[in-house]
DNA sequence: AAGTGGTCTAGACCACCAT
DNA sequence: TGGTGGTCTAGACCACTTC
């Protein structure tokens, strides 16, 4: 029976804290694998359920990630995504150098009669008008990181199918069809993946997501697109602006950046 | 031994979606009081562990709420924030006809030794500044939605600590200094809420939140403002805005309200 | 005083994965 | 085939809430 750390705070809880602490000091650097659940247990002196208890809590917050039912690693640091930038995930993630992906799950047209109520609204379409439906697993170095359920009016991108859905859908949208992205309505809501979309992007299920229902405008404010988008919380950092000359936000940005590299540097 | 429901997924998560069913049908209203854990093992045949496992679901869901040590009760709808509006959350709390409240934790003045570098660089002090920091558990209808860890740099908001800081800090600065917020830079993580936070706002720890570093400008970009914010994503729903003539989306605004009541309609 | 949630145990079985 | 995570059990003790 090894001593407990410190008292009055549960087991599972210390533990996690402890390879936590282990994580931040590098001791397990990224991409480092934790020790088994059985092993932690025997480690400790406590049960494997205690133990599992707290593998769950530092899965939940980011800090490793298990990979299909294996074991777990250490998380390489959070990727960035501005959601107020107009360029999309794919091209904010190759800016930063990270490989961009997308893994086509569903791409259809939709007759009107097929739609729902909210498309049809959000998207302002007349009678008859049909939209095209694609939903993407998106990937970041291979990793899953989002998914993204989108619904485009067919009368503005003609043949929108046939174009390489695995590239920046936004890219396409600009060199082909000359819609620039001029502003959006989001509505972010914080959720827990459930199993169906788990399953889809081939992670693990409870894991905590920003899902966003976006209505996107060109610059002559006409809806081109209604998303469904699901990002993973454990690996994404959301940036947002509101107002500003884009001037001075872009000079500000660094020394933000700087803040909160101190920040981290302190570890919170 | 009853029989479980459909078979291949967890008993747990089936008898979370049959509580979640029930919400969601109306069978359990607003503020209903959950069946204990161990009422449920026995009506469901499980074990108490078991029966935790669901509530917990339904806890990082939001969908039911969980007081003190206290039992569990069927939660109220979310409440809805504007990240992009300029009103703060005490405004637009109070627009919706729901009662705004803060209870203050912390209200002192910082010399500019006792300040963290990530504080001096976000608000451009020169040195020798001080400021004032401010910790508030912000409540809606008395319940806790949130915490606001911020900073004012003390030469724009002189005897800032003197006024009433349980009223809208905001509107504060609005009438009294003639400040007006004209837009911000924010960083967004999904987190979990920590257990120091959780004791401070008086809620569960490891509920999933939104934490927010926000950098707050004048229309003469001075920021006027630092702040590090963490609110309940399993009560708030969040509201953004990027670009787009506010007269549209406005307009648009109603829209998408619209499409929304559809899509919690269709029970998602 | 009784009931409740929070924690913890020492097992167990299974499906799946890597070897 | 052996180890792993995912699930589940039938208990237990404690602190706290509720009555």
């Amino acid at each position: 029976m090894p001593e407990t750390r410190t008292p009055n705070r549960p087991i599972y809880r210390q533990v996690a804290e402890q390879i936590a602490e282990e994580i931040k000091a590098g001791i397990l650097p990224a991409d480092a694998r934790i020790s088994s659940e059985r092993e932690l247990a025997e480690r400790y002196g406590i049960s494997r359920m205690t133990a599992r208890a707290a593998i769950n809590i530092l899965a939940q917050r980011g800090l490793i990630v298990r990979r299909n039912r294996s074991r777990a690693y250490v998380a390489q640091p959070k990727f960035r995504f501005d959601l107020s930038s107009p360029g999309g995930l794919h091209e904010q993630l190759r800016k930063a150098g990270v490989e961009p992906g997308a893994k086509l799950i569903t791409a259809e047209m939709l007759p009107y009669d097929a739609l729902s109520p909210k498309v049809v609204q959000a998207l302002v379409l007349d009678e008859g008008a049909s939209v095209y439906h694609i939903v993407r697993v998106r990937t970041a170095n291979g990793e899953p990181i989002a998914v993204e359920d989108s619904y485009f009016p067919a009368h503005l991108f003609p043949d929108l199918l046939d174009f390489n859905l695995t590239d920046s859908i936004y890219g396409i949208l600009r060199k082909y069809f000359a819609v620039e992205p001029a502003g959006s309505v989001q509505e972010l809501e914080i959720s827990l993946l459930d199993a169906e979309w788990a399953e889809i992007m081939g992670v693990a299920v409870d894991l905590p997501t920003l899902e966003i229902w976006r209505q996107a405008f060109t610059a002559d404010n006409i809806p081109f697109e209604f998303a469904h988008d699901i990002y993973r919380g454990d690996r994404i950092l959301f940036i947002a602006r509101t107002a500003g000359p884009e001037s001075f936000l872009a000079g500000s940005g660094q020394l933000w950046q700087q803040a909160l590299d101190n920040l981290q540097a302190d570890g919170a």
